[in-house]
DNA sequence: TCCGAAAATTGACCGCGGTCACTTTCGCTA
DNA sequence: TAGCGAAAGTGACCGCGGTCAATTTTCGGA
C-alpha cells in the first residue's frame, strides 16, 4: 500500500527536472532531448523514462507548471468587467499554452482527461479554468452577459474559443495580429447578451 | 518554369499513395511505417520523402481526401434548417477528422495554412467548411439564427466548436455521447436567435 | 544515334525516443 | 552485521523517421 519513495530518487527526479526546465525554457520543446538532459544529469538514459514515462510526461509537467502559474495570476488579479476584457486578462495564459506549434498540440492532446485517475497537470489546469471563467461570467452585471445559457456552458465555450484563437497564431494569414485580438470578436458574440449591444 | 514530370514518377507516387491508404484505411495513423510501404512498393526509403517530403506528408494527402469526400457529400445534402440539424450534418465530416488521437492532432496541425502558398489538402478543406457554413446560415429562417453577427463569424465559430467536441471525443468523461450530442447545445447556444426554449 | 543535363531513385547512414534484462543501492529485520 | 527483498539505476539494443551524396534513368537537341 505505501510506497516510500527514496530521498536518491527525489533527488535525481528533482535534477532532471531542472535541467529539463532550463532546456525548456531557453530552446522550448524543439530544444527538449532526453539524451542530453540525462547526459547533463548524469544518469543513464532508463532512469528518465522511469521517472516520467516518456518525454511527454516531462514535457507535461513543465508545461503544467507555467500554466498553473499564470492561471493563478490572472486568478488573482480584479475579474473582467466585459467580454473585450475577458480575452485581455486571458492574453497571458494563452501565450503559456500556445509559445510554439509543439506546445500546443501537447497541450491539446492532454486537454481532456485520458482516465477518470491520473489526470495530469494540463487536464487538471483545465479544469480550474472552467472554475475561473465560470466565476468570472456568474459575476457579470446583468447587462454585460447573456442570462439565458448556463454560465458553465459558457464558460466552455471560452475554453473552445481560446483554442481558435491559438491555432491561428500558426496560420500565416493571422499571426500579425495579438491573440487578443483574434478572441475579441467571437467573445463578443459568444457573451454579449443578444440583443445587440 | 515548367517542370516536365516522367510518367514513372507518376506511377511510383500512385503505388506509395495506394499502398499507403491501404494500411491508413485499414490500421490508422499508427499503422502506418515508411518502411512497410516503401518494402511493398518496391522503392527505396529516400523514394518516399523525395515525393511526400515526410511522413506527414502523405497523411495529410489521405486524410484530405477523405475530408474532401465526406465535405462532398454534405454539401450535396439539402442544408440543414436548425442548429440541432447542423451537429447532425456535420456528424460524418467530424467522424473522418477525428478516427483517432494522432489523426486530429494532424488535421489540427494543417488547419490553418502555414504558407500564403503550399497550403495542403486538409487546409483547403477548412476553407471549403466555411464556405459551406457560411451558406448554410445565411440561407436559414430569420428565426432560426441570430441577425446580430456576420455568417462568416459564425462559421468560424461552428467550426471552433466542432473542434472542441471532436476533442472531447478523447476524454474519457465524454467519449460515451455522440459527437452530435456534445456539439448541439454549443451551436443552440452559439446560432440561436433568442434564450433557448 | 549520341550526349549532357535534369529528373528520379538509391541505400548506407544518422539521431533520437523508447525498452528491458541485469546490476547496484537502500532499508529493514533477524 | 549479515542478509534479503524491493527500489533505483544502468546501458546495450531496437525501431523508425529522415538525410544526402552518389547512381541510374529519361529525354530533347545536335
Amino acid at each position: 500500500m505505501d510506497k516510500p519513495i527514496q530521498t536518491r530518487a527525489l533527488q535525481t527526479r528533482a535534477r532532471l527536472l531542472e535541467i529539463g526546465r532550463a532546456h525548456f525554457m531557453r530552446d522550448g520543446v524543439a530544444g527538449l532531448r532526453v539524451e542530453q538532459i540525462v547526459a547533463e544529469a548524469g544518469v543513464a538514459k532508463g532512469t528518465f523514462f522511469s521517472h516520467f514515462g516518456d518525454k511527454e510526461g516531462l514535457l507535461t509537467l513543465l508545461i503544467g507548471e507555467r500554466m498553473t502559474a499564470a492561471l493563478d495570476r490572472i486568478a488573482a488579479a480584479p475579474p473582467p468587467e466585459t467580454p473585450d476584457e475577458f480575452a485581455t486578462a486571458l492574453a497571458p495564459l494563452m501565450a503559456e499554452m500556445a509559445p510554439d506549434a509543439q506546445t500546443f498540440d501537447i497541450v491539446l492532446r492532454h486537454s481532456g482527461a485520458t482516465g477518470t485517475d491520473e489526470e495530469g497537470p494540463i487536464a487538471r489546469n483545465f479544469l480550474a479554468q472552467v472554475e475561473v471563467l465560470t466565476g468570472w461570467i456568474a459575476r457579470l452585471q446583468p447587462d454585460a452577459v447573456r442570462a439565458d445559457a448556463d454560465p458553465a456552458l459558457l464558460a466552455e465555450g471560452v475554453q473552445a474559443f481560446m483554442a481558435h484563437a491559438m491555432a491561428l497564431t500558426f496560420c500565416a494569414l493571422h499571426s500579425a495580429t495579438g491573440i487578443d485580438a483574434r478572441l475579441r470578436p467571437f467573445l463578443r458574440t459568444w457573451l454579449a447578451p443578444l440583443p445587440v449591444r
